[in-house]
DNA sequence: TCCTTTTCTTGATTTGGATCAAGTGCATTT
DNA sequence: AAATGCACTTGATCCAAATCAAGAAAAGGA
């Protein structure tokens, strides 16, 4: 069985009915490296599940590109406002290393919630998660300078240094790369 | 009839058996001026929607308070990420003018949406509303500069610089008071 | 009302990170 | 193995905003 879906069960101990159904809907894509999953202004149709690797979510501005979250293994990825809106996308996510996504079309959710009820605990502890990493992030950029964020997401997130390019992180970081190349000189990484 | 249920029942055409549930459970809360609506690592118990006044959201931090968000009439006031989860919030909640809400337990608010199916509806719309500020926000903090910030926010809420003490509005925008100060200045504010 | 306290402004100085500019290391291709 | 292109590092300079330091102006309180 997938690796998420056993994620699922053993957290959620969704019924065997429940997880049949949900293997019924769901597609499996895969994605190479730099493949983007969700361009700006689309609709977010499918959300995923990694099954393996790592993506990006990211801002396109006129002079560079702003990234904004990472996603791997065993987490959700698609815009959720987009995706629960059905409108279009501000952001854009694209496949950091090669991936394998588990997806769930919009409509199929909604009729998956709408017949096991218990389903939308799951839906809503999703959401929420997004609500609290947004709040946290939100304080974070406000609060904490440059160089904290990078030391919390070193502690946090070690792996995230190992898997993703650099670039990347300092952008996250809200830093250019040379501020990063500086700070892990400093911090003798 | 409150501002906000006129408000909610234009914009949802609620019915009247739903108004009248929503009545029922509501109730009404004054606030003085710097009074507290939420602290830190207490459970938001209840959803506010503002009558009259003004509100902010901020963060402690050992040497400051970081400010995150305004809310003034006729919008929901609350932690929302702690709301739906009922575990403790990260944010604090206070009152900047007098104010006056309309209170909302999370007991009432889901047995109103479990009895009436069409108020999640609703509910989701808040829900998403919220993510897709969040979203927004997160983008701006990231990639504008505190001076373009400032000028959005001047275009888009010129109310909270009439309103709102500008040292909160600074914390808002991620500046000290004298940038701010030197801002408005600037701008022949 | 006057007095106190807080908030906001203005000026001088400092500083953290950006920008500019080479250079180094690594992978991929030929 | 040489060549090409990226990603990352390191150094020098610059600049926007922070900090420090007085004042001016508002807001509250007696």
């Amino acid at each position: 069985m997938k690796q998420v879906l056993f994620n699922i069960q053993r957290v959620f101990h969704t019924s065997n009915e429940e997880m049949n159904a949900i293997e019924n809907v769901m597609q499996v894509l895969f994605l190479e490296k730099n493949q983007f999953f969700l361009k700006e202004n689309e609709v977010c149709k499918t959300i995923g599940f990694i099954e393996r690797g790592s993506m990006r979510l990211f801002y396109e501005t006129p002079d560079k590109e702003v990234c904004n979250d990472f996603f791997f293994e065993n987490s959700l990825v698609g815009s959720v406002a987009s995706f629960l809106t059905q409108t279009p996308s501000i952001v854009n996510i694209a496949a950091i290393e090669k991936c394998e996504l588990l997806l769930f079309e919009y409509t199929d959710v909604m009729a998956l919630t709408q017949k096991f009820p218990s389903l939308k605990t799951l839906a809503n502890i999703i959401l929420q998660e997004q609500l609290i990493r947004a709040e946290k992030r939100e304080a974070s950029l406000l609060k904490d300078t440059p160089e904290t964020r990078f030391k919390n997401l070193l502690e946090e997130h070690p792996k995230i240094f190992k898997r993703i390019p650099l670039r990347y992180v300092a952008s996250y970081l809200g830093i250019t790369p040379e501020t990063l190349s500086r700070y892990r000189a400093k911090f003798l990484l």
